[in-house]
DNA sequence: CGTCCACAGGAATCCCTGGGTT
DNA sequence: AACCCAGGGATTCCTGTGGACG
């Protein structure tokens, strides 16, 4: 069968060899930079014009931007770091300016946030504050000492605030816009990236109006925006533009002008769409391989989602699956707890409180695979969410039969039925 | 109109982890 | 070795509530 000097790999690097369509998906990845940000020069200005005051040694407006994902804020806000860095490097005559990003999603908590901010003026590693450990009023206090002999003005771009004042109560926030009171010779400003237009109403006032000195909006791209961005990452990614079918980039930016204007989930489209074609040896991208990339990413997401799933949520997941599957598409908590409880005892797993499967079914709620809604039944039936699956409880359970944990009580139900 | 069901969901507390300091 | 500290998950205890039933 197999060839000598032939392994089983052959066949797919052959494969690659061949004319492919892709020359570098990295360009299609939302997290590239571009060199230039189409249809946003008029928001980078209006941004320049307001951080230009720290090339100036003065502190700058605090600034809050506002946007749905996938409009381009952190793009800008990067872009920006990058210019404000060329121009100190270059010309003398700029003052001092340290420009730091966090995303907020990834360091979440107030220890967090502070420590990296530290910790981006640490010199040598032994400088860095340890990711847990000191108390809070030491790590307050190297930053402030660091950013003090650092000098100058401090840009600290927090993306995806929102994600962290939800966690905690934004006492990081308040700090941070008032340590320029206890600063002699540097100067601190605060940029946070928000997609919730409604974050300012959850944080307390004299915050509120430190942080949002200035406000600024971005809104959606639409559907030419959309192209013109995907028209510019297509040069650089793809071989030769004719592999595109005309209708493609196009057809990219109107699916993803429908959800409010993802410029991230248009590239997506194009790169899976892209991938796909390749992968069938097609000479040309089309409409078809977009279509089929769309419902791609929707299940990859969807599956990737379930498979990060902590134990417990995902027992509880199998619960409501198994009642489904069983035409049980209508449960309440309660019922979803038996059958929870049940599994778990077959597993040897020690259950959790029902107060503590409420919150994680809230979660997955949230995470929309599911949709609980509360509901009274009156006397009798009392005041409880009514569960519904949101997605194929036939795709989640095999899914969730990946798990190890969860292979072996994955078929307890069709067992039991057939003991009986 | 009051009762009462079956929970929702807030608050305080505990436990554990990973790290520090003394 | 003994103890402090932040943070996340979980438990315990609790009060609150929409609406069918009587």
């Amino acid at each position: 069968m197999v060839q000598e000097n032939t392994t089983i790999f052959d066949p797919f690097l052959e494969a690659q060899s061949k004319p492919l369509l892709i020359k570098d998906r990295h360009f299609l990845r939302p997290e590239y930079i571009p060199d230039k940000l189409p249809h946003r020069d008029q928001l980078l200005n209006q941004l320049a014009s307001i951080l230009s005051t720290a090339l100036r040694g003065e502190r700058p407006s605090n600034i809050l931007i506002f946007g749905k994902t996938g409009t381009g804020k952190t793009a800008c806000a990067k872009f920006l770091g990058k210019e404000v860095r060329r121009k100190v490097e270059t010309d003398d005559r700029a003052k001092k300016v340290n420009y730091l990003y966090i995303n907020c999603k990834v360091v979440d908590t107030e220890y967090g946030i502070l420590a990296s901010i530290a910790n981006h003026f640490a010199k040598t590693s032994d400088e860095q504050i340890p990711f847990t450990g000191w108390p809070m009023d030491k790590v307050y206090k190297t930053l402030k000492d660091r950013v003090e002999d650092a000098r100058g003005v401090t840009v600290i771009v927090l993306d995806e605030i929102d994600q962290y004042v939800f966690k905690s109560n934004g006492d990081v926030l308040y700090h941070l816009t008032n340590i320029n009171d206890e600063l002699k010779n540097a100067k601190v400003s605060i940029i946070g990236i928000t997609n919730d237009s409604k974050f300012t109403e959850r944080l307390e006032t004299r915050v509120k109006t430190r942080l949002g000195e200035e406000n600024i909006i971005f809104p959606p791209y639409d559907a030419h925006e959309l192209q013109d961005i995907l028209k510019d990452r297509a040069v650089l990614a793809f071989f030769d533009q004719s592999a595109l079918d005309p209708s493609v980039i196009p057809l990219c930016s109107a699916l993803a002008a429908q959800e409010h204007g993802d410029a991230r989930r248009a590239l997506d489209l194009l790169r899976v769409a892209g991938e796909l074609a390749e992968r069938e040896n097609s000479s040309k991208v089309t409409e078809r391989h977009v279509h089929k990339a769309k419902n791609k990413i929707e299940l990859d997401v969807q599956n990737e989602v379930i498979r990060s799933l902590p134990m417990h949520s995902k027992i509880l997941l199998l619960s409501i699956v198994l009642e489904n599957l069983e035409g049980q598409t209508q449960l309440t908590t309660g019922e979803v707890y038996q059958v929870y409880y049940e599994l778990c005892r077959f597993a040897r797993i020690s259950p959790l409180t029902q107060r503590r499967i409420t919150d994680l079914i809230s979660e997955l709620d949230m995470l929309g695979i599911i949709t609980a809604t509360l509901k009274s039944f009156g006397r009798g039936g009392g005041r409880t969410r009514i569960i519904r699956m949101s997605i194929s409880p036939t795709e989640a359970r095999h899914i969730l039969s990946e798990d190890d944990e969860l292979r072996r009580i994955v078929d307890y139900r069709s067992r039991q039925t057939k003991l009986f």
